[in-house]
DNA sequence: AAAAGGGACAACCGCATAGAA
DNA sequence: ATTCTATGCGGTTGTCCCTTT
């Protein structure tokens, strides 16, 4: 028998997101957390359903998404990982904490395949070697990143929906409640950033009681399960900060680590990787 | 300047799986 | 032990924007 869809579908929006859907969602997750998804639209007033509204928020909404080019040390972790994992968007996106398993594998398969498609045409018996040199550990920094933040992007959202519609003329229960306050003060006090650093603090602080460890991370990181966030949305910092960061790692996540922060031997490491690949 | 084509990204769909009842 | 529900994941599609003709 089929399963039942995950929300009535009927009166459902689907489609692009709206600032204002948006900022109802980043106002009830800063509120009470990610999580219990199921509840989110009810409670908002969302006419989305949980998955949408997870979607968007894990996708797009949630803080510390690094948006913008790749830089060409991620390009070569996600083709090591690829390489590696498979398709396993998600397990390759823990080891890319700021990057989503959507964003990774979209630019997967517009770039990335495509690429090694192309060097692979063009000298077979090179090809990954070259890519390697090419791709990473150039830490060479992309000063193409042409579009912004979650967070710019949301600050500008902001901004401008305020300007736009200074009375939300969708206004919901949740959002009388908490948005003339709420979102005043996210630009009162920072006018030119939307405070996700608060709201993620926010949330580290009054849900890393659990909710938060089996959403996004926790899941990722449970095929790669050391017991461990190695990667937590840390801003703007490379991967590097990480270095401080935690306990037992494997092999590939110290291969990783090790592989941001320093530029040599970095094909002695892929030989180790290859025989690893080799006993999966 | 306008139209067409292609690329890039956001979002949806359906299946899988874990956990609760 | 079984069924049901919620959530996560990967594949795919839709839409917007930019480039080319």
């Amino acid at each position: 028998m089929g399963r039942p869809p995950c929300c009535d579908k009927i009166g459902i929006k689907k489609g692009p997101w709206t600032p204002e859907e948006d900022i109802i969602l980043v106002s009830y997750i800063q509120e009470h957390g990610p999580g219990n998804w199921r509840s989110v639209p009810t409670n908002t007033g969302l006419l989305r359903c949980s998955k949408s509204c997870r979607l968007r928020w894990t996708n797009y909404l949630r803080p510390g998404i690094k948006r913008g080019n790749f830089t060409p040390h991620e390009e070569g972790m996600i083709i090591h990982l690829q390489a590696l994992l498979g398709n396993k968007w998600a397990s390759i996106a823990s080891y890319l904490p700021q990057r989503t398993d959507n964003d990774i594998k979209n630019y997967w398969n517009t770039h990335l395949k495509k690429k090694l498609n192309k060097s692979d045409s063009d000298e077979r018996s090179r090809s990954e070697n070259i890519a390697l040199q090419t791709s990473s550990t150039r830490n060479t920094i992309n000063h193409r990143s042409t579009y912004a933040s979650s967070t710019e992007n949301i600050s500008r959202l902001l901004e401008g929906w305020m300007r736009a519609s200074p009375k939300s003329s969708t206004s919901t229960t949740f959002l009388e409640h908490k948005m003339q306050n709420r979102t005043n003060n996210f630009i009162d006090h920072h006018s030119d950033q939307f405070p996700y650093e608060q709201l993620q603090g926010s949330w580290e602080e009054g849900h890393s009681k659990g909710i938060n460890g089996d959403d996004d991370q926790g899941i990722k990181n449970s095929e790669n399960n050391n017991g461990d966030d190695v990667h937590h949305e840390d801003g703007d910092h490379e991967d590097d900060d990480d270095h401080n960061a935690t306990p037992p790692l494997t092999f590939i996540e110290k291969w990783l680590l090790e592989e941001t922060s320093t530029t040599g031997g970095q094909m002695e490491e892929m030989s180790h990787l290859m025989e690893l690949s080799n006993m999966l």
